[in-house]
RNA sequence: GGGGACGUAGCUCAAUUGGUUAGAGUACCGGCCUGUCACGCCGGUGGUUGCGGGUUCGAGUCCCGUCGUCCUCGCCA
C-alpha cells in the first residue's frame, strides 16, 4: 500500500468525513492519554489531529520532527472536542496504519511552541527553522509578492532578460566580490553589484523595457536592512523621463499591492525634491506617517544675543529646531538622552526650550525673555505654549542629519506614528550629482557614475567651463517607504560625451576610462537611446510589507553579521590544489 | 576597523558581595491516565558555564586574550 498523501494537513474539513485518506507530515506534537493517544502532523498548509488506539501507538516509536505517512478514516468532531482555533479542527484523523518515513534527534529549534530560539541555531539548523509556519508565511508572502511583480511588469509590455553573474570589476561604488579565472592566469570576475551597465546596454540594443528579478553582490559591511548579496526588481525603459518611470511603477506597485495583498494603494505617490526632504526632515528618505517637522530658526538666531545660534548662523552654518507638542511632555532625562544621541551623531550639544509666550523655561528661555523674541521663536518652530522645543546649532548637513535623527526616534518613542496609515509612500527627486569625499579628497557620484545631470550642460562644463560640482543636481530618484529606502534610479546619460566629461569629473582619466568603460561609453556611441531605470529592493520591501524589521526572516538562507553562512560553513578553506589551478596565493595566515 | 549587548542542560532562562553538590521551565526517557489539542500527574536522564590563560583558599561571577551571535558608526556607485 502507497505511502503516498491524499490530502495535505490543512485540508480536511467536515465534508471529508467518511473518507479513507492518507497523510504524510512532521510530527508537531503529542498527547497520550494512554487508552487513546492524539498526534498532530504538520506541513505547510496546516496541523491535522490523528487519533491513535493503544494498540496503534504502543507499536510504533516516533518524537517530535519525525516524518509519518498516516492512513485512516476521517471523523468528525462534536462538541467540546472541536478546536475552533484551528481549520482542519472539526475532523480528526482515526488511524488504521502508520508508517515512519523518517526520524529525527530531539529537535534544537522548538518547532511546535512558544519559545523563541536563539538566530545561531536558527542558522545553523536553518532546514529546521523554516519548518516553523512564521517563515513559511514570510516565504510564501515573498513568492506571490514577486510574482504579482512579475505579472505587473509583463502586462506593461516589459520582458525579463537573465544578465551574467560572472562579469567586470568597477572602481566606483561598493567593494567587489571577485572569482578568480582559471583561463586567464591573474585576471578576475567579479560579481555584479547590479546589473547596470548591462540593462543600459539593452536599451542600446533597442530591447525597449526590460526588467530582472537580479541578484546584487556588495562586499560591504552588514545590517539588518542589508545582506551582502541580495536580490532586486531592476527595471530599465527606453524613451522616458522622471515621471514615465513613476508612472510605470506606480502602477506596478498599485496592481502588486492588490494582487498579492489584497492592498489599495493610492497613486500618484508624493514626489519631493531631496532638498525639500533635507530641509523638512533631516534625511532622503522621510518618514511621512508623522510630523515633527524640522524649521528653521536661523532669522532669529541671527538677530538672538545666545552666540552659539549667532556664531552657528554666521559662520555659513544653521539653526533649526523642532516642536515636541506639550501633550508629550519630554522631562529632563529624556532630553538627557536625547542629547546622547545627538552628541553620538556629532553635535556639539542639544538646546531646548519649553516654549512660552513669557519666556518658557529651560537653557533658551534668558534669550526669549521679551514677548517679542518669544513669539517669533514660537512662529518660527510653528509652536504652542508648552512644547518642548529642540534645537541643533552646526553646519548645515550635521545640523539636519541630527535632527533627522532624532525626529526619528521621537516619532518612535512618542508613538506618533499611526496603525492605520501603513503605506506612505513618497519619490525623492533631484539628488545632487556628485558629493565630496573628506577623505579622499575627490567627489564621488552620489547615485552612481551614469546618471544624467540635471543640465546637459553640466553647468557649462560641456563648454570647457569649470562648474562647482557639488552644485550640481542629478536626475536621480529613490523611492521611499515609511521611513525605508526601498529602491533608487535615474535618468541614465545617453550621450558618451557627457559620459566621458561625468568620469573626467570623478577622477577618472582616459586611459582608465577606456580600460574599464570603454566597451559602455562606444556602446552609448552606437545609437543609444534617451532612457531611464530604476530597481526596488525585494528583500526590504518583503520584510517591510510583513511588518519585519529585519531582512533576514524573508531570505531562506541569510548570512550573519560577519558575512557567513552557519549551516554550510561559508566561506570555508579550500585545498592548495584548487588555489592553484585558479593561480592565487593567500596571503592570510593559515591555522 | 570602532562602539555597545550577549554566550550557563537539546531549547528558553536563573544563580545574592567571588563561597555547599550550578537550578527552574520546557523537551527527552520511564510510569499512570479514553477526549486532549502547549493535555495532566509522578519519577528520571541530561552541564568542558563558548574557548584559552590569569588572580584567588575558592571563579558561571573578577582580569586579560580569543572565537561566535546581534545591534550600531564608518562603509554600502
Amino acid at each position: 500500500m502507497s505511502w503516498q498523501r491524499t490530502h495535505t494537513c490543512g485540508e480536511l474539513r467536515r465534508s471529508h468525513v467518511g473518507a479513507k485518506v492518507t497523510l504524510n507530515g512532521w510530527v508537531n506534537a503529542r498527547r497520550d492519554h494512554g487508552g487513546i493517544y492524539f498526534l498532530d502532523l504538520r506541513d505547510r498548509y496546516g496541523l491535522t489531529q490523528v487519533v491513535l488506539d493503544e494498540r496503534l501507538a504502543a507499536g510504533v516509536r516516533f518524537g517530535p520532527e519525525y516524518v509519518l505517512s498516516v492512513r485512516g478514516v476521517v471523523r468528525a468532531r462534536e462538541g467540546a472536542q472541536v478546536n475552533s482555533e484551528r481549520a482542519t479542527g472539526e475532523i480528526e484523523l482515526v488511524a488504521e496504519s502508520l508508517e515512519v518515513l523518517s526520524s529525527s534527534p530531539v529537535p534544537p529549534i522548538d518547532i511546535s511552541g512558544a519559545t523563541e530560539t536563539a538566530l545561531e541555531t536558527r542558522l545553523k539548523y536553518r532546514y529546521m527553522d523554516l519548518r516553523r509556519p512564521q517563515m513559511q508565511r514570510n516565504l510564501e508572502h515573498r513568492s506571490r509578492f514577486i510574482n504579482a511583480m512579475r505579472r505587473a511588469f509583463e502586462r506593461q509590455n516589459f520582458i525579463e532578460v537573465e544578465t551574467p553573474i560572472l562579469t567586470k570589476a568597477t572602481p566606483e561604488g561598493a567593494r567587489d566580490y571577485l572569482v578568480p579565472s582559471r583561463v586567464h592566469p591573474g585576471e578576475f570576475y567579479a560579481l555584479p553589484q547590479s546589473p547596470q551597465i548591462f540593462k543600459q546596454i539593452l536599451m542600446v540594443a533597442g530591447l525597449d523595457r526590460y526588467f530582472q528579478v537580479a541578484r546584487c553582490f556588495r562586499d560591504e559591511d552588514l545590517r539588518a536592512d542589508r545582506q551582502p548579496e541580495f536580490t532586486q526588481l531592476d527595471m530599465e525603459m527606453s524613451f522616458v523621463e522622471e515621471e514615465d518611470v513613476f508612472a510605470a511603477w506606480e502602477r506596478v506597485m498599485k496592481e502588486t499591492f492588490a494582487d498579492a495583498l489584497g492592498v489599495e494603494l493610492t497613486t500618484p505617490f508624493p514626489r519631493m525634491r531631496w532638498e525639500e526632504a533635507m530641509e523638512r526632515f533631516g534625511v532622503d528618505k522621510p518618514d511621512l506617517r508623522f510630523g515633527l517637522e524640522l524649521r528653521s530658526v536661523d532669522a532669529w538666531a541671527r538677530a538672538s544675543e545666545f552666540t552659539v545660534f549667532r556664531g552657528a548662523v554666521e559662520a555659513g552654518g544653521r539653526v533649526m529646531g523642532l516642536a515636541v507638542p506639550a501633550q508629550h511632555a519630554l522631562s529632563r532625562k529624556d532630553i538627557t538622552e536625547l542629547e546622547t544621541v545627538a552628541k553620538g551623531i556629532g553635535a556639539k550639544g542639544l538646546a531646548w526650550w519649553k516654549a512660552g509666550a513669557a519666556g518658557g523655561s529651560g537653557p533658551l528661555a534668558k534669550f526669549c525673555a521679551s514677548a517679542e523674541a518669544a513669539g517669533a521663536l514660537m512662529a518660527a518652530l510653528g509652536a504652542a505654549e508648552g512644547d518642548t522645543c529642540l534645537f541643533i546649532a552646526d553646519k548645515q548637513s550635521l545640523t539636519r542629519k541630527v535632527l533627522g535623527e532624532l525626529r526619528n526616534q521621537l516619532g518612535r518613542r512618542l508613538g506618533l506614528i499611526p496603525k492605520e496609515q501603513r503605506w506612505a509612500f513618497t519619490w525623492v527627486t533631484h539628488f545632487p550629482l556628485f558629493e565630496w569625499d573628506e577623505d579622499a579628497q575627490r567627489y564621488f557620484s552620489a547615485h552612481h557614475p551614469f546618471t544624467a545631470p540635471e543640465d546637459w550642460s553640466l553647468g557649462g562644463a560641456m563648454d570647457g567651463r569649470e562648474p562647482d560640482l557639488g552644485a550640481l543636481s542629478s536626475r536621480a530618484y529613490d523611492l521611499v517607504l515609511n521611513g525605508w529606502e526601498l529602491g533608487s534610479g535615474s535618468v541614465r546619460i545617453h550621450r558618451a560625451d557627457v559620459q566621458q566629461k561625468v568620469f573626467s569629473m570623478l577622477g577618472i582619466g582616459p586611459e582608465e576610462q577606456q580600460r574599464k568603460f570603454g566597451f559602455f561609453v562606444e556602446a552609448l556611441a552606437y545609437g543609444a537611446p534617451p532612457h531611464a531605470g530604476f530597481a526596488l529592493g525585494l528583500d526590504r520591501t518583503s520584510a517591510l510589507t510583513l511588518g519585519l524589521d529585519n531582512i533576514r526572516d524573508v531570505i531562506a538562507f541569510p548570512k550573519t553579521a560577519s558575512a557567513s553562512d552557519l549551516m554550510c560553513g561559508a566561506p570555508s578553506l579550500v585545498d592548495a590544489s584548487q588555489l592553484a589551478e585558479v593561480h592565487v596565493a593567500s596571503t592570510a595566515p593559515r591555522p
